[in-house]
DNA sequence: CATCGTAATTAGGTGAACCTAACTTTTGCA
DNA sequence: TGCAAAAGTTAGGTTCACCTAATTACGATG
């Protein structure tokens, strides 16, 4: 019971204020602040291909543009992300691994908080949110191989690999099937908890083989039936066109 | 994937500093930095069963006493410490409410990573001690239930209930047994994880009878003899005088 | 090609949580 | 009882990550 902590000059402790207060962060030495923006930014610039602009960082992260302006800078000195003034960002290949990092242990946390611990779909994203900026690389590690080295999380989208690899398995919009064709539900975004439950109660989830009826004009929405033998195979519904991403199928499986 | 947050009046998001920003706090509404203080104090309250003194705590959580003086005086606003200038403070129901959940907390993570995931009892503490801040209500009361509610946590600390309560079972300092008689290791400091390491190679941990061989005065050294029948069984060993807790036995169960 | 709207930045500010240096209160002991 | 050492507090400063208001750059359009 004894404390007795190191007797440092004192001017070496805690020092800076704000953000990762004690020694042991899991990672390297990057906030939880930090490692948000480089997820959005990864998240971005995958989406559009395009660097990040200031007001989708800010959009995304729902914080004030000149926030964003500010942290930019700090994370382009960091070496983190190249930053051209009025054009836009794009990570460095460290900012892209430390994104993808995070990436990874958002998904860990994920799924094994809906395999093992029963959480539902819709609660694991805001639960892993906080927790994958406190896990160590020991305890995402432990907890990926408990399930066997998933590839993808309970939305289906995939988890990073240890080093840092992506396996990317294209993939098309539901609403970019051809109308009456199958296709498979790859993933499904995993933000939006009410939107889960959602679709959820459809019985659209990863793996899922759905037929699109119909769809409406300029995004409108999708008219699915879903395929299968469960209790909700032959129904229709009507849902947006963004809600999940899939893959052609000939055969339902 | 469409993100579309919130258009509040953006006056109203995180607008202020450092400490939580999401507003999805696990427990109330109390950053980490405050639940250290409380779990501080409540700890050096236990100790000494006198009220706490600022160079104790700053001393515990490795900061510089006018840091601490400025933090009692937050704590003290938000009600949940009392504090008598220059005297000491102590924890108001609310702010032991608070320590102990917490210290419930930090316990039940450490018993899972320690049960389930398959870490050290010398590595959990620092571990636990970040993920205590992120982790919600829902994801401790899981992992509790899923290892059955466990009344103590690897190094034999009890784990305070659900609705704060906590059982405290007598013991005495291991260096308080008399000497000749055998106890009943009950638990041992958990936050030194070479000590951990040192008497877990020893076979000294929650469950182990040790005899008490001899003791050197003035909080000297102990020497124990291991009971049972472990392949480190009747051997002798020596120790500081604070390591353990026990409980004294008159037959080794 | 001037202008106007939007996006981005700079300027200046806040609160949290830390720091050191200087000062005050308490306490232990001659 | 008096006074010095120890403990605690105040004063003043830093960094971080946010904010609003004001300004500047860009790019589309008449």
């Amino acid at each position: 019971m004894t404390p007795r902590r190191d007797p440092r000059p004192a001017a070496e402790r805690g020092h800076s204020g704000g953000g990762a207060r004690h020694g042991g962060a899991p990672g390297g030495t990057l906030t939880g602040s930090i490692e948000d923006y480089l997820k959005a930014i990864y998240a971005l610039e995958e989406l559009t291909d395009l660097p990040a602009t200031t007001s989708d960082i800010a959009e995304r992260l729902d914080i004030a543009p000149p926030s964003v302006s500010g942290m930019l800078r700090r994370l382009a000195t960091r070496k983190l992300i190249r930053h051209e003034r009025y054009r836009g960002v794009s990570l460095t290949p460290a900012g892209r691994k430390a994104a993808l990092k995070t990436l990874r242990r958002h998904r860990v946390i994920e799924a094994y908080l809906a395999s093992v611990l029963g959480f539902s779909w819709d609660t694991v994203h805001a639960e892993a949110e906080r927790l994958e900026h406190a896990a160590s690389d020991e305890l995402i590690d432990r907890m990926a191989a408990a399930l066997g080295d998933p590839a993808t999380d309970p939305h289906g989208a995939p988890i990073p690999t240890r080093d840092g690899t992506l396996v990317i398995v294209p993939t098309q919009l539901l609403a970019e099937q051809a109308v009456g064709t199958s296709a498979r539900v790859a993933s499904v975004g995993d933000e939006d908890g009410e939107l889960l439950r959602y679709v959820g109660s459809l019985a659209i989830r990863p793996g899922a083989v759905v037929k699109v009826v119909s769809r409406a004009p300029f995004d409108g929405p999708l008219t699915l039936e879903v395929s299968g033998s469960g209790a909700k195979a032959g129904r229709t519904h009507v849902v947006g066109s963004t809600v999940a991403r899939a893959v052609k199928v000939d055969k339902p499986r």
